[in-house]
DNA sequence: GCCGTTTTCGGCCCGACTGTTTTCAGTCG
């Protein structure tokens, strides 16, 4: 369970409901794990604190949610009262202990779990592998070696990620991959149209974090097979999973699973389309075309009646079809997206090219790897307008954070390179937040600095209170602009720390202070679905990447896709202003 | 268990691949 800090449950209600749906579906009860996976993301998604809703209206008001009706409503709301269900406890105490973790396990169902658990006695992973080694499983009937070399194979790949890529790390492999299979395809078959082959799926969505990288190609029966031998024997791919004339799955060296799939050019659109997700978004998609008559599939859309396509070459052609606006692949997830683009009221989603500069990095001054003149210099060759030179504050010692000293010596060089570079260096410092909220310099020394951008680097395990009030107070100080990664979270280790985001995002709206959405691919932080939520307030963002090195630069796409993911339009962003503007804002907040 | 411009009861996205089943069930996305 997640800590009492938790600043929304709707999380971990949803993580409760998906785990039941597990148990439910391992026992083969019919429909309800469907019933309980909806309720769950729709929980997951839904943008009021769900805790919060049952105190203002009850059960009827959980009732509201789609996918929660009566007897949901009744479990929610025995949660939220005595922290857990009654039912569900007695379901999972039926189930073998290791159920939910056996069901993480690719490939096996609940169908086969439940023979195999049922057969051989099997409660956790560590039987299963048990069984395997001793070969009792090919011995079951409706079993043969095969299975169980995948259930063996299987195994190993959970043991070794089941804990998601994060986007940082998916993103570049994926182009790694799609470019070598390019260069493949060149030599091999040159009339294969390589700009239509596409990383689909959670990928394309840009998600934090990824499953397994799906990518997508256009081509012919005759192209199709080549293309599929030139993947499986790339020398990235460690292990072919299956292979077919339209689908393969492999595994790379690393661990990494990747699709591709292969279809005609009239059904490129409807394919990218359907492998985009999420699949959510597709099953509410697919509704909106039974409703119209339609029959949507991956190859392509078409008439219920007379079974011709209408559309299937591009992804633009089938929302038009069904009425709607073009839905960019970072909103595909069903939090209320098709309804917009009914109305055409969708954002105009922030583009790389709005973005003028970088307000958050490192240099040797502090715990940065580079001078601050080839930061600026890399930075310059970017195009960007201005940047804000952020090093550490003096009490940030494992960072080696600057004294107010070793801090003056910077602005003078601030000042001699802002002499020989077009763009506007700005004297910044990723200043500690102190345990009281106050920060780490005087007030004559923030006074002079054109960006203060406030962070807190201790005490995590801070009670919700004590965070809450130690962000707060910091947000009251007219000195602070932004708050760096506000929720401390680091994807896969640490959790956010206790915080109310509520009262955060209430003082930084009534203050005028910007929050960051924090680049780098550990962090992600605010994550798309706090973005989302912040902008209800009226809040201003920016997109900063943290950099400790030259490289760090390029992650701005990673902290972009998070915002585009948590419905932000240029406006939205500061660092999307001209320098003039953003001078504004920031001094605005000092008067 | 949820839901309804076909329905308050009877459906619930749908097509490819795999393995061992000779005609299909299970799983995945």
């Amino acid at each position: 369970m997640k800590g009492v800090g938790e600043p929304l449950r709707n999380r971990e209600i949803s993580e409760l409901l998906y785990e039941t749906a597990d148990i439910m579906e391992f026992q083969q009860i019919e429909w309800k794990p469907r019933a309980y996976r909806r309720a769950a993301q729709n929980i997951e998604n839904f943008g009021e604190d769900i805790e919060k809703v049952y105190e203002k209206k009850g059960k009827k008001g959980l009732t509201k949610i789609p996918g929660v009706g009566e007897s949901i409503a009744d479990h929610i709301a025995e949660y939220l009262e005595t922290g857990k269900v009654e039912k569900f406890e007695e379901l999972k105490g039926r189930a073998p202990s290791g159920t939910t973790e056996l069901m993480e396990i690719r490939g096996l169902g609940a169908k086969t779990m439940k023979k195999l658990a049922d057969a051989l006695e099997i409660k956790t992973i560590s039987d299963l592998k048990d069984a395997v080694n001793t070969h009792r499983i090919r011995r079951l009937e409706g079993f043969g070696e095969k299975s169980e070399g995948n259930i063996a194979r299987a195994i190993e790949n959970y043991e070794k990620s089941h804990s998601r890529i994060p986007l940082g790390k998916a993103l570049p492999l994926a182009e790694e991959i799609i470019s070598a299979l390019k260069a493949e395809l060149r030599i091999r078959t040159p009339e294969i149209d390589l700009s239509k082959i596409i990383y689909t799926g959670s990928l394309r969505r840009l998600k934090e974090t990824i499953g397994d990288i799906d990518i997508l190609a256009e081509a012919d029966k005759v192209n199709a097979g080549k293309m599929m031998n030139a993947f499986v024997y790339l020398p990235e791919v460690g292990q072919v999973v299956s292979k077919g004339k339209t689908k393969s799955s492999v595994i790379l060296k690393e661990g990494f699973g990747i699709d591709l799939r292969i279809v005609p050019p009239e059904s490129y659109g409807a394919a990218l389309q359907y492998f985009t997700g999420s699949k959510e978004h597709n099953i509410e998609l697919r509704n909106i075309a039974l409703r119209e008559d339609y029959k949507l599939s991956e190859y392509g859309l078409y008439s219920k009646n007379s079974g011709e396509q209408v559309a299937g070459k591009s992804e633009e052609e089938i929302y038009r079809k069904l009425g709607l606006e073009y839905i960019e692949p970072e909103l595909r997830e069903n939090r209320g997206e098709l309804k917009a683009a009914a109305k055409n009221a969708l954002p105009k989603l922030v583009d790389a090219g709005d973005l003028r500069g970088d307000l958050h990095m490192h240099t040797k001054y502090s715990e940065g790897a580079e001078s601050l003149e080839t930061m600026v210099e890399k930075a310059e060759s970017m195009r960007y307008e201005y940047i804000a030179v952020t090093d550490h504050s003096r009490s940030q010692r494992i960072a080696n954070g600057m004294e107010i000293e070793t801090m003056k010596e910077q602005w003078e060089e601030i000042e001699k390179l802002s002499k020989s570079f077009r763009i506007k260096i700005l004297r910044g410092s990723e200043v500690e937040i102190l345990k009281d909220g106050s920060l780490d310099y005087p007030d004559e020394i923030l006074k002079e600095l054109d960006i203060v951008v406030g962070a807190v680097h201790s005490g995590f395990a801070s009670s919700e209170r004590e965070m809450t009030g130690r962000i707060v107070t910091a947000l009251e100080n007219k000195y602070l602009d932004i708050l760096a990664h506000p929720s401390g979270r680091l994807l896969g280790k640490r959790e956010a720390y206790a915080v109310n985001f509520g009262k955060v995002f209430e003082a930084a709206a009534a203050n005028g202070k910007v929050m960051e959405i924090n680049c780098q691919p550990s962090r992600l932080d605010l994550s798309d679905e706090l973005i989302f939520r912040a902008k209800d307030y009226g809040l201003k963002f920016c997109i900063s990447t943290d950099s400790h090195s030259v490289p760090d630069l390029a992650s701005m796409r990673y902290g972009l896709g998070q915002a585009r993911r948590g419905w932000l339009e240029k406006e939205d962003i500061v660092n999307t202003y001209p320098y003039s503007r953003l001078k504004e804002v920031f001094k605005k907040l000092r008067d």
